[in-house]
DNA sequence: CTTGACCCTCCCGTAACTGGAAGCCTTATG
DNA sequence: CATAAGGCTTCCAGTTACGGGAGGGTCAAG
Protein backbone atom coordinates (compact mmCIF):
# COMPACT_ATOMS: atom_id res chain seq x y z
CA UNK A 1 0.00 0.00 0.00
CA UNK A 2 1.32 3.31 -0.97
CA UNK A 3 1.05 6.14 1.52
CA UNK A 4 -2.04 7.62 0.02
CA UNK A 5 -3.97 4.87 -0.15
CA UNK A 6 -3.05 4.80 3.69
CA UNK A 7 -4.26 8.07 4.35
CA UNK A 8 -7.58 7.40 2.91
CA UNK A 9 -8.24 4.47 4.88
CA UNK A 10 -6.96 6.02 8.13
CA UNK A 11 -8.13 9.34 7.67
CA UNK A 12 -5.08 11.07 8.30
CA UNK A 13 -2.93 13.26 6.12
CA UNK A 14 0.06 12.09 4.65
CA UNK A 15 2.20 14.59 6.27
CA UNK A 16 0.86 13.13 9.86
CA UNK A 17 1.78 9.73 8.97
CA UNK A 18 5.19 10.57 7.67
CA UNK A 19 5.25 12.16 11.22
CA UNK A 20 3.84 9.17 13.01
CA UNK A 21 6.62 7.36 11.18
CA UNK A 22 9.53 9.89 12.47
CA UNK A 23 8.17 9.64 16.29
CA UNK A 24 8.39 6.03 16.02
CA UNK A 25 4.65 4.95 15.72
CA UNK A 26 5.55 2.62 12.71
CA UNK A 27 8.10 1.65 10.50
CA UNK A 28 6.65 0.74 7.40
CA UNK A 29 9.05 -0.93 4.53
CA UNK A 30 10.33 0.56 1.65
CA UNK A 31 10.20 -0.43 -1.57
CA UNK A 32 13.57 -0.50 -4.01
CA UNK A 33 12.73 2.70 -5.10
CA UNK A 34 12.76 4.18 -1.97
CA UNK A 35 8.20 4.64 -1.80
CA UNK A 36 7.01 3.40 1.75
CA UNK A 37 5.04 0.10 1.49
CA UNK A 38 2.46 -0.63 4.31
CA UNK A 39 1.14 -3.53 5.53
CA UNK A 40 -2.35 -3.99 6.62
CA UNK A 41 -0.88 -3.99 10.75
CA UNK A 42 0.41 -0.41 10.51
CA UNK A 43 -2.90 0.57 8.93
CA UNK A 44 -5.19 -0.35 11.71
CA UNK A 45 -2.00 1.17 13.57
CA UNK A 46 -2.70 4.42 12.23
CA UNK A 47 -6.45 3.59 12.46
CA UNK A 48 -6.23 3.25 15.96
CA UNK A 49 -4.02 6.44 16.91
CA UNK A 50 -6.65 8.80 15.03
CA UNK A 51 -9.53 7.25 16.87
CA UNK A 52 -7.57 7.87 19.94
CA UNK A 53 -6.30 11.35 19.50
CA UNK A 54 -9.93 12.03 18.16
CA UNK A 55 -11.14 11.48 21.60
CA UNK A 56 -8.67 14.19 23.40
CA UNK A 57 -5.54 11.18 23.92
CA UNK A 58 -2.28 12.92 23.67
CA UNK A 59 0.70 11.02 21.57
CA UNK A 60 2.14 9.78 24.67
CA UNK A 61 -1.44 8.61 25.47
CA UNK A 62 -1.14 6.70 22.31
CA UNK A 63 2.25 5.07 23.19
CA UNK A 64 0.72 4.18 26.22
CA UNK A 65 -1.99 2.41 24.66
CA UNK A 66 -0.61 0.84 22.01
CA UNK A 67 1.86 -0.46 24.20
CA UNK A 68 -1.97 -2.00 26.49
CA UNK A 69 -3.35 -2.84 23.12
CA UNK A 70 -0.36 -5.04 22.08
CA UNK A 71 -0.01 -6.87 25.77
CA UNK A 72 -1.78 -9.75 25.90
CA UNK A 73 -1.31 -9.84 29.71
CA UNK A 74 -2.50 -6.31 30.66
CA UNK A 75 -5.65 -5.89 32.61
CA UNK A 76 -8.63 -3.53 31.51
CA UNK A 77 -7.63 -1.73 34.73
CA UNK A 78 -5.07 -0.51 33.34
CA UNK A 79 -6.43 0.87 30.05
CA UNK A 80 -9.10 2.55 32.65
CA UNK A 81 -6.47 4.55 34.17
CA UNK A 82 -5.44 6.24 31.65
CA UNK A 83 -8.63 6.98 30.45
CA UNK A 84 -9.91 7.95 33.45
CA UNK A 85 -7.22 10.19 33.89
CA UNK A 86 -7.97 11.94 30.11
CA UNK A 87 -11.52 11.91 31.68
CA UNK A 88 -10.24 13.97 34.35
CA UNK A 89 -8.13 16.58 31.85
CA UNK A 90 -11.33 17.09 30.04
CA UNK A 91 -13.24 17.82 32.89
CA UNK A 92 -10.79 20.33 34.11
CA UNK A 93 -10.28 21.92 30.67
CA UNK A 94 -14.34 21.94 30.24
CA UNK A 95 -14.59 23.70 33.91
CA UNK A 96 -11.83 26.49 32.44
CA UNK A 97 -13.80 27.12 29.47
CA UNK A 98 -16.90 27.70 31.41
CA UNK A 99 -15.67 30.55 33.68
CA UNK A 100 -14.28 32.60 30.81
CA UNK A 101 -17.45 32.48 29.42
CA UNK A 102 -19.05 33.29 32.25
CA UNK A 103 -16.65 36.51 32.70
CA UNK A 104 -16.97 37.14 28.71
CA UNK A 105 -20.40 37.03 28.31
CA UNK A 106 -21.75 39.26 31.14
CA UNK A 107 -19.47 41.85 29.90
CA UNK A 108 -20.66 41.55 26.60
CA UNK A 109 -24.16 42.03 28.01
CA UNK A 110 -23.34 45.02 29.87
CA UNK A 111 -21.92 46.92 26.48
CA UNK A 112 -23.72 48.63 24.54
CA UNK A 113 -22.36 47.50 20.95
CA UNK A 114 -23.02 50.91 19.42
CA UNK A 115 -21.41 53.82 17.97
CA UNK A 116 -20.52 55.18 21.26
CA UNK A 117 -17.06 55.22 22.69
CA UNK A 118 -17.53 53.82 25.99
CA UNK A 119 -17.78 50.46 26.35
CA UNK A 120 -17.64 47.87 29.78
CA UNK A 121 -15.53 45.14 28.51
CA UNK A 122 -12.43 47.59 27.54
CA UNK A 123 -13.05 49.51 31.68
CA UNK A 124 -12.87 45.79 32.73
CA UNK A 125 -9.77 44.69 31.35
CA UNK A 126 -8.10 48.29 31.67
CA UNK A 127 -9.33 48.62 35.35
CA UNK A 128 -6.84 47.49 38.29
CA UNK A 129 -8.37 44.67 39.27
CA UNK A 130 -9.13 41.63 37.72
CA UNK A 131 -12.05 40.26 36.22
CA UNK A 132 -12.07 36.90 37.44
CA UNK A 133 -9.68 35.12 38.46
CA UNK A 134 -9.60 32.11 35.92
CA UNK A 135 -6.62 29.18 37.61
CA UNK B 1 10.89 50.57 37.49
CA UNK B 2 13.18 47.24 36.93
CA UNK B 3 11.11 44.73 34.92
CA UNK B 4 10.99 42.26 38.56
CA UNK B 5 8.90 45.50 39.57
CA UNK B 6 6.67 45.37 36.60
CA UNK B 7 6.36 41.58 36.75
CA UNK B 8 5.10 41.62 40.49
CA UNK B 9 2.68 44.45 39.67
CA UNK B 10 1.67 43.19 35.97
CA UNK B 11 0.94 38.96 37.45
CA UNK B 12 3.37 38.68 34.35
CA UNK B 13 6.58 36.51 34.74
CA UNK B 14 9.67 38.76 33.38
CA UNK B 15 10.35 36.43 30.76
CA UNK B 16 6.97 37.23 29.15
CA UNK B 17 7.46 40.45 29.56
CA UNK B 18 10.36 40.27 27.45
CA UNK B 19 8.78 38.13 24.84
CA UNK B 20 6.19 40.38 24.76
CA UNK B 21 8.90 43.12 24.24
CA UNK B 22 10.07 41.26 21.52
CA UNK B 23 6.74 40.97 19.68
CA UNK B 24 6.02 44.48 20.00
CA UNK B 25 3.49 45.54 22.51
CA UNK B 26 5.95 47.50 24.63
CA UNK B 27 9.25 49.65 24.28
CA UNK B 28 10.43 50.18 27.55
CA UNK B 29 13.22 52.55 27.27
CA UNK B 30 16.83 51.68 28.44
CA UNK B 31 18.88 52.74 31.21
CA UNK B 32 22.89 53.38 30.87
CA UNK B 33 23.33 50.05 31.71
CA UNK B 34 21.37 48.04 29.37
CA UNK B 35 18.43 47.25 31.97
CA UNK B 36 14.65 48.03 30.93
CA UNK B 37 12.87 50.91 32.47
CA UNK B 38 9.55 50.56 32.83
CA UNK B 39 6.65 53.67 33.13
CA UNK B 40 3.17 53.23 34.54
CA UNK B 41 2.19 53.34 30.86
CA UNK B 42 3.53 50.21 29.91
CA UNK B 43 2.63 48.26 33.34
CA UNK B 44 -0.76 49.68 32.43
CA UNK B 45 -0.88 48.19 29.13
CA UNK B 46 0.98 44.35 30.25
CA UNK B 47 -1.41 44.42 33.14
CA UNK B 48 -4.37 44.84 30.25
CA UNK B 49 -3.11 41.92 28.54
CA UNK B 50 -2.57 39.65 31.15
CA UNK B 51 -6.15 40.25 32.08
CA UNK B 52 -7.39 39.29 28.28
CA UNK B 53 -5.16 36.42 27.95
CA UNK B 54 -6.69 35.17 31.16
CA UNK B 55 -10.39 35.55 29.45
CA UNK B 56 -8.99 33.51 26.87
CA UNK B 57 -8.40 35.82 23.72
CA UNK B 58 -5.42 35.11 21.66
CA UNK B 59 -2.06 37.48 21.40
CA UNK B 60 -3.69 38.46 18.00
CA UNK B 61 -6.81 39.37 20.02
CA UNK B 62 -4.71 41.61 22.49
CA UNK B 63 -3.32 43.42 19.73
CA UNK B 64 -7.10 44.25 18.62
CA UNK B 65 -8.09 45.07 21.66
CA UNK B 66 -5.16 47.18 22.66
CA UNK B 67 -5.46 48.99 19.39
CA UNK B 68 -9.24 49.67 20.18
CA UNK B 69 -8.28 50.94 23.54
CA UNK B 70 -5.92 53.59 22.35
CA UNK B 71 -8.43 54.65 19.59
CA UNK B 72 -10.82 57.25 21.09
CA UNK B 73 -13.08 57.11 17.99
CA UNK B 74 -14.05 53.56 18.17
CA UNK B 75 -17.58 52.13 18.76
CA UNK B 76 -18.21 49.52 21.79
CA UNK B 77 -19.44 47.79 19.11
CA UNK B 78 -16.00 47.30 17.31
CA UNK B 79 -14.98 45.99 20.78
CA UNK B 80 -18.47 43.84 21.05
CA UNK B 81 -17.86 41.86 17.76
CA UNK B 82 -14.20 41.02 19.11
CA UNK B 83 -15.64 39.57 22.16
CA UNK B 84 -18.20 37.82 20.68
CA UNK B 85 -16.10 36.09 18.63
CA UNK B 86 -14.01 35.01 21.21
CA UNK B 87 -17.38 33.67 23.04
CA UNK B 88 -18.14 31.55 19.97
CA UNK B 89 -14.82 29.83 19.80
CA UNK B 90 -14.74 28.98 23.45
CA UNK B 91 -18.29 27.53 22.78
CA UNK B 92 -17.22 25.47 20.42
CA UNK B 93 -14.40 24.23 22.23
CA UNK B 94 -16.95 23.41 24.71
CA UNK B 95 -19.00 21.84 22.87
CA UNK B 96 -15.97 19.70 21.02
CA UNK B 97 -14.93 19.03 24.43
CA UNK B 98 -18.29 17.41 26.11
CA UNK B 99 -18.71 15.22 22.88
CA UNK B 100 -15.51 13.81 23.67
CA UNK B 101 -16.49 13.41 27.46
CA UNK B 102 -19.44 11.29 26.49
CA UNK B 103 -17.83 9.26 24.32
CA UNK B 104 -14.77 8.62 26.43
CA UNK B 105 -17.20 8.38 29.62
CA UNK B 106 -19.05 5.84 28.19
CA UNK B 107 -16.23 3.78 27.33
CA UNK B 108 -15.13 4.04 30.71
CA UNK B 109 -18.70 2.73 32.06
CA UNK B 110 -18.37 -0.48 30.24
CA UNK B 111 -15.00 -1.33 31.07
CA UNK B 112 -14.90 -3.45 33.95
CA UNK B 113 -11.55 -2.06 35.38
CA UNK B 114 -10.46 -5.03 36.92
CA UNK B 115 -7.68 -7.68 36.26
CA UNK B 116 -9.52 -9.32 32.81
CA UNK B 117 -7.09 -8.75 29.62
CA UNK B 118 -10.78 -8.10 27.57
CA UNK B 119 -11.30 -4.05 27.87
CA UNK B 120 -14.10 -2.77 25.64
CA UNK B 121 -12.33 1.15 25.76
CA UNK B 122 -9.07 -0.74 23.16
CA UNK B 123 -11.72 -2.58 21.40
CA UNK B 124 -13.53 0.22 20.51
CA UNK B 125 -10.44 2.56 19.51
CA UNK B 126 -9.32 -0.40 17.23
CA UNK B 127 -12.27 -1.18 15.74
CA UNK B 128 -13.13 -0.29 12.54
CA UNK B 129 -15.79 2.45 13.28
CA UNK B 130 -14.92 5.36 14.68
CA UNK B 131 -16.61 5.79 18.40
CA UNK B 132 -17.74 9.04 17.48
CA UNK B 133 -16.83 11.73 15.09
CA UNK B 134 -15.79 14.70 16.57
CA UNK B 135 -15.06 17.55 14.34
C1' DC C 1 36.45 42.24 47.94
C1' DT C 2 33.24 38.98 47.70
C1' DT C 3 28.76 37.24 47.55
C1' DG C 4 24.26 36.89 46.04
C1' DA C 5 20.55 38.80 43.71
C1' DC C 6 19.34 41.02 39.57
C1' DC C 7 19.65 41.92 34.76
C1' DC C 8 20.95 41.07 29.82
C1' DT C 9 20.94 38.27 25.22
C1' DC C 10 20.70 34.14 22.73
C1' DC C 11 19.39 29.60 21.67
C1' DC C 12 16.79 25.42 22.24
C1' DG C 13 12.53 22.95 23.36
C1' DT C 14 7.61 22.39 23.81
C1' DA C 15 2.80 19.54 20.86
C1' DA C 16 1.53 17.94 16.98
C1' DC C 17 1.63 18.78 13.20
C1' DT C 18 1.43 21.87 8.42
C1' DG C 19 3.42 24.14 4.43
C1' DG C 20 6.77 24.55 1.07
C1' DA C 21 10.96 23.71 -1.74
C1' DA C 22 13.78 20.73 -4.45
C1' DG C 23 14.16 16.69 -6.70
C1' DC C 24 13.22 11.60 -8.06
C1' DC C 25 9.63 8.23 -9.87
C1' DT C 26 5.53 6.66 -12.30
C1' DT C 27 1.82 6.86 -15.42
C1' DA C 28 -0.76 8.56 -19.22
C1' DT C 29 -1.02 10.79 -23.45
C1' DG C 30 0.36 12.71 -28.05
C1' DC D 1 9.89 8.66 -27.47
C1' DA D 2 9.05 12.97 -25.19
C1' DT D 3 6.63 15.31 -22.06
C1' DA D 4 3.49 16.69 -18.56
C1' DA D 5 0.95 15.71 -14.46
C1' DG D 6 0.89 13.87 -10.33
C1' DG D 7 2.87 10.96 -6.47
C1' DC D 8 6.65 10.09 -3.72
C1' DT D 9 10.92 11.35 -1.15
C1' DT D 10 13.71 14.36 2.21
C1' DC D 11 14.58 18.36 4.72
C1' DC D 12 13.73 22.95 6.58
C1' DA D 13 10.89 26.31 8.63
C1' DG D 14 6.83 28.00 10.96
C1' DT D 15 2.95 27.65 14.11
C1' DT D 16 1.42 29.32 19.95
C1' DA D 17 2.97 31.58 23.75
C1' DC D 18 6.06 31.18 26.16
C1' DG D 19 9.80 28.34 29.67
C1' DG D 20 14.56 26.65 30.70
C1' DG D 21 19.09 27.36 30.90
C1' DA D 22 23.84 29.00 29.47
C1' DG D 23 27.01 32.59 29.75
C1' DG D 24 28.01 36.94 31.28
C1' DG D 25 27.45 41.94 32.98
C1' DT D 26 25.67 44.85 37.14
C1' DC D 27 24.35 46.32 41.67
C1' DA D 28 23.99 46.60 46.77
C1' DA D 29 25.39 44.92 51.19
C1' DG D 30 28.63 43.32 54.53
Amino acid sequence: MNISDVAEKSGLPAKTIRYYEDIGFIKPRRLPNGYRDFQETELHKLAFIGRARSLGFTIDDCRRLLSLYNDQSRASADVKRVAEYNLREIDAKIANLQAMRATLSHLIDKCAGDHRPDCPILETLGSEDRPHAVS
